[in-house]
Order: structure tokens, then C-alpha cells, then sequence
RNA sequence: UCCGGCGUAGCUCAGCUGGCAGAGCGGGUGACUGUUAAUCACUUGGUCGUUGGUUCAAGUCCAACCGCCGGAGCCA
């Protein structure tokens, strides 16, 4: 008898099928049992009659636990009361590996038990929709940077030094010498963009950092394109395309799994291109008059940027900042020596930064400086002052945190539902 | 790191001015031919986070510690 996924059932209308999954649910009503199967590609009924199947399968149809294994033969039949569509008119069923007392019930839980239990988790319905739609984005994000002609260039993940300061690091031994995990492949891409003109990397990036916010993890992923002969202006452009392609492709192709989470799909339908442009110098200003005391010269807190984000339906793209908050190969905007050349988005609905760039220094003097300035070792970014020594040319990045991006489209609180795996100040397990 | 809050059954929680440890869900048994987080009956289930203190008596009051949650800073 031919296996199919749930997904597919449709296609075998009134025919004999075997289903492969495991017990999502189930309820009995005497000479009834309704199992619900679920196999990854989907959720549906299965109807065991007393009367059309043997006494010991019935027996045993009783008592399988939730999340038990089987294997189910019948019919495919059609039945407007399933939000399938479909049932499945059991003849035989086989129990592949039992369970009981599964820990996660379809009553309600807390966030630790439930990340105690992310192994399970991922089971459930919700993780499910999230997760679908995160292999989208990512699938997006790599069909974009194909189409465009970026070239994929992986960083590496041991880096010897920081790109941002050591404080946010994890450190690890390697053999003799020190060796930390990345907080960015951008250096690397910097010298790719020399090599190739557009590329990108796309993997995950560490930060030591010891915060406990809801846009916070220790371990996410990130991606980062960089390109050769590319100003701000340009880097704009192709961060708010790239934004949007993703938009469109989630809710083209990902509706079902964004009704799951409830997710208020008409905001996001009110996106649209291009992103509104905000100089720091703007943010500030339209920040002050809607009663922040924010003072030019510090960076957007998180409630500043939730307060700006609210004003738009699309993200926003605030750009020019000044070069003291920023990291050392941010370059300074020649029209005014107090700003630097760069751009952070914020998603609407006050999901805040989800992007950050700009145009890289490409003087070798003056990086050299900014170098020194910062307090960084100047061995650890030879190799790096070495691009603008041999052809340096204007380029400019930025790198997305697909956690964020996720959790912004899904409508979601926190970002440690966006991984399957969360990583965070208080969690390494499982 | 700082500021708040919470730790009671497998889970979610109630437990008042200190006086016999509770509910719903889950698990188990049974009833029911159409259930949708099924329903109904019975039943099972506890180191009240840990240590110390106050008291005739502590889940309850006090202290310290541990764990977790929310927020801030920093960032994607």
C-alpha cells in the first residue's frame, strides 16, 4: 500500500493509503475512536469504527498515549466537519514506538517548562508555523542574493580578535592561543567584496553579552551582504528590496502557518517601497516632539525606537548617526565630520532594529587611526588595513538578524521562539 | 551588572489577619456511534525552591542563598 503525506492527501480521494506519524490528540465516544496524526506535513482525523476493524485493534486504539508512533491504513474520504477536508476511515493500525505520559498536554504551559521541553516542543503546532516560515525567510534570503548575483562566501566562525570590541566575545582556548567565536563575518566579506564585487555570508554569530531583553540571544543568525563599489545610498536600496522580497515571499507562500499564530497579516499587506528615510538628525527631532528626552549624540534606546517604528506602516530606515557611537569602519559622511556613513531599519509595529550597515572607510590613514582611537590591537586587523592598501574602493554592507526578522513577520514577543534551539543568558539546554 | 516580580501535585495555579495541603488539566479505570483543547463518573498524585530564624504552631512572618520571569543598558 502506497505511504503519503498528509499534505498530499488530497490527491487520494477514496483510495487505500497508509499514513506515518505520530498521535497529536485523540478522543473516544464509545464505539468510536478519532485519532489525530500528525507527520510534519500536516494534521488529520483518523476514524476507527468498532465495526470496521478487528476487536484487538480496536482495544488497542484505546489506549496509545500522545505522541505515540503508527503506522494507518484506510480510506481516504472526503468530510466537510475536518478543517482538512479529509478523513481517514481506518482499517488497520500499527503502533510503531509507544509513549506515554508525553509532558506537553494540549493545556497551557509556562515559557521555562516549554523550552525545558523545546525537543518536544517543536511538535506542537505553533513551533511548527514558526519554524516553517523561518526556513522560508531563509530560503528567501538566498534566492535573493541568487538573483542579484551576490556570491555566497562563508566566514569563518574562530576569529582571533573582535570587530566591535572584546567585551560582547566568547572566548575559547585554540591550542596555544585565544581564539573567540564570531560576532560578525563582515571583515571577511569586506575582503570577498575585493575579490568577487557582491557577496554575502549567512551563519550564525556569538555575543557574550549578558542581556535579558526579548530581542536577545546568545547565538543567532545572521546575514551579511557587502558590496564593492556601493555607496549609502545604494545599500539603502538593496537592504529595503531585499526587506520587502522576503515580505511578499512569507506572505505568498507561508499564509497558513501566519493564520496559525494569529498574526495580523493586514499589517503586514501595508508595507510597501519604498521605506521611509530618517537622518539621525530627523529621529531626534521627531522623537523629541513626541515627548522623548533624547539628546542629540546618544543612540536610539529600544523605547525610542519603538516610538518611531510606530509612526510608519513599513520599516524605516534611519541613517546618519554620529560617528561616536559607532564601530571603528563606519565612514565618516564628508559632508558633515560629526556623522557616519550608516543605516539601521527598524521593523514597524515597534519590532525595532532588524538591520544594521553602511558604507565601510575605505582610507587606509584613516582607518588606521580609528584603530588606534577604539584601542583595538592593530596586529589582529593588519589583514584588514591591507584592503585599503591594494585597491581600496568605496563599499557597503549590512547584516540582518533573521531572529528578529521572524519574529516580526510571525508577531511574535520574544525571539527565542524564532531558533529551534534558543540559546540565551540562562539557557544551554537542551 | 542594575531595578521589579515569582518559586505549592507531571502542568497551570489558588491557599485571606500563622491553626488538618486544594482546584482544573494530565495519568489510570469505566460510560457513550461524530468528537474537535469532547463530555460524564470514579481514582491516582506533594521534600510547599534551599538553609537558618521567630513562634505552642510556618506554605503563610523574617534573613541569606539558589533558580526562573519581566524590564534597563548593549546590540542584530
Amino acid at each position: 500500500m502506497k505511504s503519503v503525506r498528509i499534505s498530499q492527501i488530497g490527491d487520494f480521494e477514496d483510495q487505500e493509503v497508509q499514513l506515518n506519524g505520530w498521535l497529536y490528540n485523540k478522543r473516544s465516544s464509545g464505539k468510536l475512536h478519532f485519532l489525530q496524526l500528525r507527520d510534519g506535513s500536516g494534521i488529520i482525523q483518523c476514524v476507527v469504527f468498532k465495526g470496521d476493524v478487528a476487536p484487538e485493534i480496536f482495544e488497542l486504539c484505546g489506549h496509545v498515549g500522545q505522541e505515540c508512533s503508527l503506522a494507518v491504513a484506510g480510506s481516504v474520504r472526503k468530510d466537510e466537519r475536518s478543517p482538512l477536508g479529509y478523513e481517514l476511515g481506518v482499517k488497520t493500525v500499527e503502533v510503531v514506538g509507544e509513549s506515554s505520559e508525553y509532558p506537553i498536554t494540549p493545556k497551557e504551559h509556562g515559557v521555562s517548562f516549554l523550552l525545558d521541553h523545546r525537543h518536544l516542543w517543536l511538535r506542537s503546532s505553533r513551533p511548527h508555523a514558526i519554524l516553517k516560515i523561518r526556513s522560508e525567510i531563509c530560503k528567501a534570503c538566498r534566492d535573493f542574493m541568487e538573483e542579484r548575483d551576490f556570491t555566497l562566501i562563508d566566514a569563518p566562525i574562530f576569529t582571533p580578535a573582535a570587530c566591535e570590541g572584546t567585551s560582547t566575545l566568547f572566548e575559547t582556548d585554540y591550542f596555544d592561543q585565544k581564539a573567540f567565536l564570531t560576532q560578525s563575518g563582515q571583515l571577511y566579506m569586506e575582503a570577498a567584496a575585493m575579490a568577487f564585487g557582491n557577496v554575502y555570508c549567512f551563519g550564525p554569530t556569538f555575543r557574550a553579552e549578558k542581556s535579558k531583553t526579548r530581542r536577545h540571544l546568545t547565538e543567532f543568525w545572521m546575514i551579511e551582504p557587502e558590496m564593492a563599489f556601493c555607496d549609502l545610498k545604494k545599500d539603502m536600496e538593496v537592504a529595503e528590496e531585499f526587506v520587502y522580497y522576503i515580505l511578499k515571499r512569507v506572505l505568498e507562500k507561508r499564509r497558513e502557518e501566519l493564520k496559525v499564530l494569529e498574526r495580523d497579516i493586514e499589517a503586514l499587506e501595508k508595507v510597501t517601497l519604498p521605506f521611509p528615510r530618517l537622518s539621525y538628525d530627523e529621529a531626534i527631532n521627531r522623537l523629541q516632539d513626541l515627548g522623548s528626552d533624547i539628546k542629540w549624540g546618544t543612540d536610539l534606546g529600544g523605547d525610542d525606537e519603538t516610538i518611531l517604528s510606530k509612526q510608519y506602516d513599513s520599516p524605516i530606515l534611519v541613517h546618519r548617526y554620529p560617528l561616536d557611537v559607532k564601530a571603528f569602519y563606519m565612514k565618516e559622511d564628508p559632508e558633515d565630520s560629526r556623522l557616519a556613513l550608516c543605516v539601521d531599519m527598524l521593523a514597524p509595529e515597534g519590532y525595532g532594529e532588524i538591520i544594521g550597515g553602511g558604507q565601510r572607510e575605505d582610507d587606509f590613514a584613516i582607518l588606521t587611526r580609528k584603530i588606534n582611537e577604539h584601542e583595538l590591537p592593530f596586529e589582529a586587523f593588519k589583514w584588514y588595513t591591507d584592503l585599503r592598501k591594494y585597491g581600496s574602493v568605496p563599499h557597503a554592507g549590512f547584516g540582518m538578524g533573521i531572529e528578529r526578522v521572524v519574529a516580526w513577520l510571525c508577531g511574535l514577543k520574544h525571539v527565542r521562539e524564532t531558533i529551534p534551539f534558543p540559546r540565551m543568558l540562562q539557557r544551554l539546554y537542551p
